[in-house]
RNA sequence: GGCCUCGUGGCGGAGUGGUUACGCGCCGGACUGCAAAUCCGUUUACCCCGGUUCGAUUCCGGGCGAGGCCUCCA
């Protein structure tokens, strides 16, 4: 790397940018919140995926050892509901959809992490965390509950800055009688026989939603991680509980050193909702645009800003993909590599800027820029390297060229060898000045959605958009 | 009501106490048989009102506006 800037990031526990240095340079941890497995994905979870991927790649770049960690939530009480209603076993609606999750975000380009752990693999690590809690002090049973007592826990409110009477005075939820104080949360609930449910020493039931990342982390990556990432919306209840948890649970060792949240989506200004009707699921979003598009739209905007989706931003990633893509079209003389010595400081500066993905785009049109106007080969050669090497950073430009212009991931589907052979049609009649002859043939390629573009090397062609 | 974000040019979106962000789009020019791509150039910015300052889009205060969270999962 050719920078000696240390990476800094945005820590929703202190508020401000500190410079990250992780407590063990050999083994660097980061736990994701990953997806609740009960329906297909919608962009707005595909956002956190798409970060920390990219957050994942960088750590990869700068420590030898880097654990990434993103769960599957595949016990929940709306994967119980969903599948009730198809009559079948939750297990097979949490592997349907967690098989579709992987499918859908490897199409945007998204790294399968290190570690991808999943609830119901770690009940008794969520039972023995429990029974810590409770000999603590922490937790206590009742009536087939297991409860957090968030007044035993002095620090409960540090990561979301808030304070108890706050949260009771803004409850809008009837206090359930079993508890010891409104704020309790619950960390295990009883099960009825239909209900999926697991032994343990307070009866048959289910794990409640926290309890499962605390385990999970606990189990896969340690007392404290470097890392913890997910959704702001995640940052409270759930992170605050989380962290809570783990922490009243391993003695006072804080849960994670540093907590990263990214902003939300919106559709069109407004909020995503089932209600209003507007979620966009990743599913459909790939049968007509390329995931790279997608990727690059997640991208456009710094992570911790909310991130206003449109269609008309879908497209102005296609373009600005088109351009990208274009420069390496043009670069297709010169044999290069991805090379991660050959990328610009000033774009690994910005990656190290608390991720200024924007910023970093910016130097990789700079790259473009400059391989469209750069003639010496050797200089190309170090250009091609440093946009390859830069795109894999942010898992972009992954893809051919040729393929991104005969248009991989779209539902236009071209028959190369006619385009072709209407191409040499078009120059001969164009090599006997018949103009006429050679327009109609680019008209009619047009019509087959083919766009012509004639160079110094010969005549190439894309698809339109 | 409490806590917290944010308000930049036609659009998306960085950043900064005084210097071109970048991309998309538009317009003009070069190139081209004509286009396309590419290159060159132009174009429109920092919500409002105070304050600090030689100077604020950038810092502080107030206002207006948009959004998020406020517990057992919508």
């Amino acid at each position: 790397m050719k920078t000696e800037k240390p990476l800094s990031l945005y820590n929703s526990l202190t508020r401000r940018k500190e410079v990250f240095v992780p407590a063990d340079p050999q083994r660097v941890t980061m736990y994701v919140c990953g997806p609740t497995v009960y329906n297909f994905a919608h962009i707005g979870n595909a956002r956190p995926a798409v970060v920390f991927d990219v957050l994942a790649r960088l750590l990869k770049r700068l420590y030898p050892h880097v654990v990434y960690a993103r769960n599957i939530t595949d016990i929940e009480d709306k994967i119980i509901a969903a599948a009730r209603e198809q009559g079948v076993e939750i297990g097979v609606i949490t592997d349907k959809y967690a098989d579709i999750y992987r499918k859908d975000m490897g199409e945007l380009g998204v790294m399968v992490p290190d570690v991808e752990p999943k609830a119901t693999d770690s009940i008794a690590e969520m039972i023995s965390m429990m029974e810590r809690l409770i000999a603590a002090g922490h937790a206590y049973a009742a009536e087939g509950h297991v409860l957090f007592n968030v007044p035993s826990d002095a620090a409960y409110g540090v990561l979301s800055g808030r304070d108890r009477d706050d949260m009771i005075a803004g409850a809008r939820v009837e206090v359930a009688p079993y508890k010891k104080d409104a704020a309790d949360f619950v960390l295990w609930k009883p099960s009825t026989p239909e209900q999926p449910g697991w032994d343990s020493p307070w009866g048959r039931g289910r794990p409640g939603w926290h309890i499962e990342c605390s385990a999970m982390i606990e189990k896969h990556l340690g007392e404290t991680i470097d890392i913890h990432g997910g959704g702001i919306d995640l940052q409270f209840p759930h992170h605050e509980n989380e962290l809570a948890q783990s922490r009243c649970a391993h003695g006072g060792a804080a849960l994670a050193r540093f907590w990263l949240h990214n902003g939300f989506v919106n559709i069109e200004k407004e909020k995503m909702s089932k209600s209003i009707g507007n979620v966009l699921l990743v599913h459909d979003l790939i049968k007509e645009t390329p995931g790279e598009a997608i990727r690059l739209a997640l991208l456009n905007g710094h992570y911790r800003q909310p991130l206003d989706w449109t269609a008309e931003g879908l497209t102005q990633s296609v373009r600005m993909l088109d351009r990208l893509y274009g420069a390496l079209r043009g670069l297709s003389d010169v044999k290069s590599e991805a090379t991660h010595d050959a990328i610009p400081a000033a774009f690994w500066e910005a990656l190290l800027d608390d991720l200024n993905t924007p910023k970093a785009l910016a130097e990789l049109f700079a790259l473009a820029k400059a391989a469209n106007t750069e003639t010496d080969p050797g200089t190309r050669a170090q250009l091609k390297a440093a946009l390859l090497g830069s795109g894999q950073m942010l898992g972009l430009l992954a893809h051919d060229a040729e393929e991104w212009f005969a248009g991989a991931g779209t539902a236009t589907h071209i028959e190369a060898e006619e385009v072709e052979a209407l191409i040499a049609a078009r120059n001969a009649a164009r090599k006997a000045k018949d103009f006429k002859e050679a327009d109609r043939i680019r008209d009619a390629l047009a019509e087959k959605g083919v766009q012509i573009e004639d160079g110094p090397q010969g005549t190439s062609w894309r698809v339109a958009s």
